[in-house]
DNA sequence: CATGAATGAGCTTTCATTCAT
DNA sequence: AATGAATGAAAGCTCATTCAT
């Protein structure tokens, strides 16, 4: 081999790496950014903050990001795919799947991701969504949405209508909203009330 | 009626009207930051603002409020309240009360009020509230959810339990989170959805 | 003794008891003032803080001061008064009056009202003083150094200059800027320490 | 010379010019404080007339400080800094060195830079200094104080305990209080005569 | 491309002082 | 004479975003 290949290789290894990091650098920075949200209110987290932890400088941020609030909706619809995958991969392991089962792992998946939850309240409710943004919205949420509508389907012999599928999956967002209400009540005995009122209202329509 | 008569009224007015300006300023920030909330994101909404539009400087805010927080939690709590009263009052109205229409008014109210969804979203999940406020919390919202338990323990032989009446509530509440999903969909429109939902959980539960 | 009389006696008393009531307002308020600041930096103290304390509302305030700033310079007048006379009193128990005595008491007076200094400080440093305060100064500011000048001279066969009695009084002064400079340092020690100071600085003056 | 080479020195000189300007902004922020510090009270500067007078936002103030305090904290200390070097670079320039000479020096300085003696009041007596800030203060204060501890030993022939020294160095510091005392007095007036205690209080020392 | 220093509008909150009652 | 509600300027500080290097 001579120097000009070695020089080759390791340039193109070198550069590879590079690329790698750069595509990647994007995922690094949803990634950390999910991680500082588990830690606080996603609201109150900085670029800055997201910035350091990424490793990297708050303007190449914005080289990834028109502005935070896109950030927000990339995690957001990570957290709507992960959450359809979970439910997936779940039900796989499960011998007899029923709506029951659905229903808490979905809730569980909510108490694990609390800012997926405090995201979608967020976007729900505030319109400040570009139009592009809402756009990537919608299959997204129907795919999880579907999940929860297949269940329910195969739970009864009667045809489901879309409005109760939605009224099903609304049900189900709704149990979180109880979260801190039961002061002195530990994180995990949250957890257990949230996932009890889940099985009360997949038996209620089943 | 003589001039004196007359003036003794006109000032009687007068000095009552200033009176009650004074005793209601309190409510009239209320009132004021609540219409300024429903124009915008209540997290956004500045003091600056509030006392500008209550035509009054931002100090006399701090007169009545402790800071922020206070006001945003005495409007919740009003809120609440009044969310209470509308149900005892509507359901007078009504000639055979059911659990479906119960169902139906507190969805109606949030969707009147979609502040007091945000503000229990926000107080329900951050745990920034002080102890003095926590403690005025509790039994207001017990009172709302009790006119929920009622209705459902009314339309049933069964003897519901707790989780049940908190699982029935916590589905109400989680159907406006699909608000603004439809795009497109007028305010009108998005109601009619949500209600539809809130009468298919109502006829669930029954 | 007619009824008119005995009004005028009743009235006579309980206008007296206003009229004391009212002249003693001022002293209460200073006497508030000034156990506010001994309780923290005086420059913190509000004043809604002392009319709060002194029982009064804040508007009764300006009726016997100006402005914060008299206030403070009334106090300080106050301790100035009251260190010649701590001084005048102290040396009567003393068998044999000496100088090292005379910077003693006064530095144990600065250690027991840190106010105090902390104002000469704000006074001499800050060119704010109004005029007519300037005028007030001098006389009580001449009295108290006097003492230490007085001391000075009976230490002595030689003539001192005014001069001399100014550096030594500054000198005292200083001993007090040493305070918190002694980590983990208790009160009492550092009283100690500025005492020492001083019987160090009046046997040098001797 | 080229123009080539030409344009290279004016660019590596523009090129300096920034980095300099860059490296030195933290500088810049101090030696506009500090002069406006001798404009005012030290605490009434504000963080906006910092920016504005060194023609920068107030945002960037804290890029180098992480607060006000920080700022003041490194003032002081570097004031402390130059004092020592004002005595070390004056000393050597005198014949015959004495403690009069010291004393006159350090004196000289207070009255030039009355913001340091400000300071030094008010970090020695309100304890709000940081565990780290405080770390900082003592070997500086020390340094300074033994430049005047090193006077006072060689002016004697007795052996100076630590006492002696601080009592000395108080005392001068002391010297300053009486500032602004002489109404109608000009600036140069009021240095003379500290400088008169100071050395009135140096004589008594040797 | 990435950087990160700089921006500057904007926030909540405080507080001496005023003045109608 | 006393009140105390109201004022409103001003403070310290934050942070999404930009842009010269």
């Amino acid at each position: 081999m001579s120097m000009a290949e070695a020089k080759q290789i390791i340039v193109g290894d070198f550069s590879d790496l590079k690329k790698r990091e750069k595509e990647s650098r994007r995922e690094l920075i949803v990634q950390v950014a999910q991680r500082l949200f588990s830690e606080k209110d996603f609201q109150k987290v900085t670029v800055r903050e997201i910035a350091k932890a990424a490793g990297v400088s708050p303007g190449t941020i914005y080289r990834y990001y028109k502005n935070l609030d896109d950030l927000f909706v990339e995690i957001f619809l990570n957290n709507a795919k992960e959450a359809t995958q979970v439910i997936d991969t779940e039900m796989k392991t499960v011998p007899e799947p029923s709506l029951e089962k659905v229903c808490e792992i979905y809730v569980a998946y909510l108490n694990d991701n609390m800012t997926f939850y405090q995201m979608m309240s967020h976007f729900m409710l505030s319109s400040s969504l570009s139009a592009e943004s809402a756009k990537r919205f919608d299959p997204i949420m129907r795919m999880l949405m579907d999940r929860i509508g297949n269940a329910l389907q195969n739970s009864s012999a009667e045809n489901m209508t879309r409005v109760t599928t939605h009224a099903l999956f609304s049900a189900l967002n709704g149990t979180i909203i109880s979260f801190a209400r039961y002061p002195g009540r530990s994180r995990e005995e949250t957890r257990q009330h949230t996932l009890k009122m889940a099985r009360e209202i997949a038996r209620r329509f089943s």
